[in-house]
DNA sequence: CTGGGAATTGAACAGATGTTCAGTTATATT
DNA sequence: AATATAACTGAACATCTGTTCAATTCCCAG
């Protein structure tokens, strides 16, 4: 056996990141074997090495992709004028970006530990910036005194460990719209932070 | 070779038990070998098996031990009056016996996925009974009007997820003591759910 | 000091693991 | 139609996996 009819990278390397980001959301990285993924795709485990060099490889560009989209997206957005205005939108962003993306954040707060030191220096530190992004936020709006908190950085950290949680919890077949999450969300977020 | 000097089941248990939890918090469930937790003890593999039936039933022992142990403490707490310094006792206890036990919470957030059906279903009870006890707080402040939320359960979701997070960044070599970080903590906690 | 139970070894089991590669088939180019 | 290259197979590799168990050694009660 040879190559497959209707066969093309363009088609099978998506099919295999998908697959394993999957699969590695579901069952944890260590658990999921190549072989696994293989058969999800519809190929032989030989296959997966046509697109990936190793199995870390194939985790560490999945949560690298993520990171760097998150930035990229949120680079992307208007900035409103006001530190509130900032927060709100950056509060509704965080939500519905993650929201939409369940198994790409899972992965990439889940499987940390999997990486080797080189690579998750690297996704730590994309991490760390997109946290910077928030952190302005909440400077700006500290010293124009429409905020009021202890410590920005554990201001900004805590944020972000509640904002993320709604991927613990949220379903789409749920009681809860995602406009609704939305509005309770800021409701917290607007008043943990108010002056 | 046979019995090894010195030996007792009440030394060679907490150990294996503790190892475990050492290794799975550190590499993963699905990561660590049976081996590799023999190691760590200075044992053989097969020993383990002494003290537990399989890796599945070591790996649900931890959590249920956590999630139950957790239950026992926050229910021989004493009761403030008011709703406010209920949260507020609430607040300090989840943190300081969380940061208490980096690696038992870790796993019991992390391994669920590990867990089969029937142990998930179980470990899954506790955490909802331990939620419940945070949004009986939230919901008696509700309704004596010192708390204002678009939605008990969600704040309550909102706020474990939020409080847990101390553990992902607390370092004890850190500028910050627990106390600092309880007061940090309490003072977005009090205004997040303020009417 | 002896006998019985407690604690552990070390080898073995069948199967799974990540990864490599010579061989094979399909697609694209001329 | 012939050729080149892209895509994939299937088998093989050494090693690791969870788990079992007869044999062995140690502890302790009588």
């Amino acid at each position: 056996m040879g190559r497959k009819t209707g066969s093309h990278s363009e088609i099978t390397g998506p099919k295999i990141r998908l697959a394993a980001l999957k699969l590695f959301a579901r069952h944890g990285f260590a658990a999921v074997s190549m072989r696994q993924i293989a058969l999800d795709v519809g190929v032989q485990a030989g296959a997966l090495y046509l697109y990936t060099p190793d199995k870390q490889s194939l985790l560490f560009g999945l949560m690298q992709d993520h990171m760097t989209g998150l930035l990229a997206a949120w680079a992307t957005q208007p900035q409103p004028a006001n530190p509130v205005d900032q927060l709100r939108h950056f509060t509704e962003f965080h939500i519905l970006y993650h929201l939409d993306r369940p198994d790409a954040v899972f992965v990439s707060y889940m499987e940390l530990r999997n990486l080797t030191p080189e690579n998750f220096a690297i996704i730590e530190g994309l991490r760390r910036s997109y946290e910077d992004e928030l952190e302005a936020i909440l400077k700006r709006g500290q010293t124009t005194d429409v905020f009021s908190l202890p410590d920005t950085k554990i201001a900004t950290l805590a944020l972000i460990a509640m904002l993320t949680g709604v991927n613990t919890w949220y379903r789409q077949s749920g009681r809860l719209s995602r406009n609704k999450v939305n509005a309770i969300y800021w409701d917290m977020v607007r008043k943990a932070v108010a002056a």
